[in-house]
DNA sequence: TTCATTCTCGTACCCCCTACGGTAATGGTT
DNA sequence: AACCATTACCGTAGGGGGTACGAGAATGAA
């Protein structure tokens, strides 16, 4: 299994690779099972609590072992992020129209963020390119790629649409975080802030902000930013493909964010 | 100096504490040399070269004396950061028309990040209530309220607006990082993925890529998001406010994002 | 039986943050 | 001048982390 030298693709490709030579001593392990555990516990207790010691000590191996599967801890969590990109399932049954494509792809994002909310403290650039990643490309392309677009603006589409929705699922995650590893609900961290209006805050230098809070404007929100920014967006989309666009609601899909 | 028991507020607004009483032994540092200092080395080599450790030899001081002026790490993070936010001059000079104060956080952010990326490891939730912070809350609630939006949407619609830049701005600083960490241009990462395509890519169970890469769809990028999608919230918001659109072209801000 | 091959993992090194408690330096007071 | 409360300084130690190295153990094949 060793003999990886800075070599992931491999790793990531690993269930496309047919057979397996039976040679030398038995693995106790497999890569499957080291990264499945490593997902579990970060599930459960963060992406800190999967560290390689973690990791063995939940699987009754050495630290040591676990680096004949992994070539480093930077490359078993891209092969946890590829895994749960996976796991989102877009590559099976899905809809057909644009809309409903689109939220089938915010739903399942907004799910795997909940479910894996250490998603959120993985850097979004340079991505593993594995097979979930891919499926997800291949998703959101298929879904503007339906409406006409010319070929030159696909990629710029899908990539507008999925990040904006990927950033709010991220922020929401990012939230639960810092909620569990605090303890503390948002709303209490504030109270803890309470004596910044009386203490500290200068009203004379925020005038805006001294207005909308007495106006209740901080208490009342009418309108969720992601809900409002992704109906601009698809409105907008549709348009440039020369579609008829009917601003209808978009239905809930984020929590709080 | 010590003596704060998670008190991290007086810190954050120490400059609005007038004076100070002169007893025991005088410091050889101050809060602001600190932060300071952590802020050069972060901009320098990032953010974990701003360890407790590294700022301390930086000052020729012994690394537990920080403790002194500063409760912990993350709180001294937090300092960082709303001294950058500060520096971003959203207090000052500004803009009046609607569309040229956007433009002008825009490029202010952009400018913030590309200084200080490390900023984009830092979690954008709950983020230091200081000065800095609140100047910028101020500056985007005031721009949208002069197009004279019900108070219930102000804060929705400054949230969203700075919401899109700052994640852009983000991603751009994360792409830096990452760059520098490697020392590889993203191009050069692919690169090295290259034999993705020749050995593991599977064109049938990815028709819509396998297309538009054919098409050169990859290539030639003809709309860049950040800007595309700012055209539509801009549009989207100034609508809603009952303002004349023309969908004028927005001038380029972002470098690659 | 021997051997190449492969997996297992103890040790060691370097990095991080910070609790604790002792020590040094000052201004004010006696 | 001596003393003291106050504040700053920092050495030590303990608990995390990732991983290079190399010796030992287990297997199938020759």
């Amino acid at each position: 299994m060793a003999d990886f030298t800075g070599r992931i693709l491999p790793l990531l490709w690993r269930r496309s690779i047919p057979a397996r030579k039976a040679a030398g001593r038995p693995p106790r392990l497999s890569v499957d099972l080291v990264v499945a555990t490593a997902i579990r516990l970060a599930d459960a207790s963060g992406l800190d609590a999967a560290s390689m010691a973690g990791i063995a000590a939940e699987l009754s191996v050495a630290t040591m072992t676990l680096y004949t599967y992994v070539p480093s801890r930077d490359d078993l969590v891209d092969l946890m992020v590829d895994e749960v990109f996976g796991d989102r399932g877009l590559a099976g049954a899905a809809p057909v129209e644009f809309r409903e494509r689109v939220r089938f792809y915010a739903d399942r994002t907004f799910a795997m963020y909940r479910a894996h909310p250490w998603l959120a403290r993985v850097s979004p650039v340079r991505p593993p390119i594995g097979p979930g990643m891919l499926a997800e490309r291949e998703y959101m392309l298929a879904t503007v790629a339906a409406l006409g677009l010319p070929i030159g603006r696909l990629d710029a589409a899908a990539l507008t649409l999925a990040g904006h929705i990927t950033a709010a699922a991220r922020l929401e995650a990012e939230n639960t975080l810092i909620s569990r590893a605090t303890g503390l609900t948002t709303a209490t961290w504030w109270q803890q802030r309470g004596e910044l209006w009386e203490t500290w805050f200068d009203a004379a230098a925020h005038p805006t902000m001294t207005t909308v809070w007495n106006g209740g404007g901080f208490e009342a929100q009418e309108q969720d930013p992601y809900e409002y920014g992704l109906c601009l967006l698809l409105d907008g989309i549709e348009t440039e493909a020369g579609h008829a666009v009917s601003r209808d609601s978009w239905p809930r899909t984020a929590g709080d964010a």
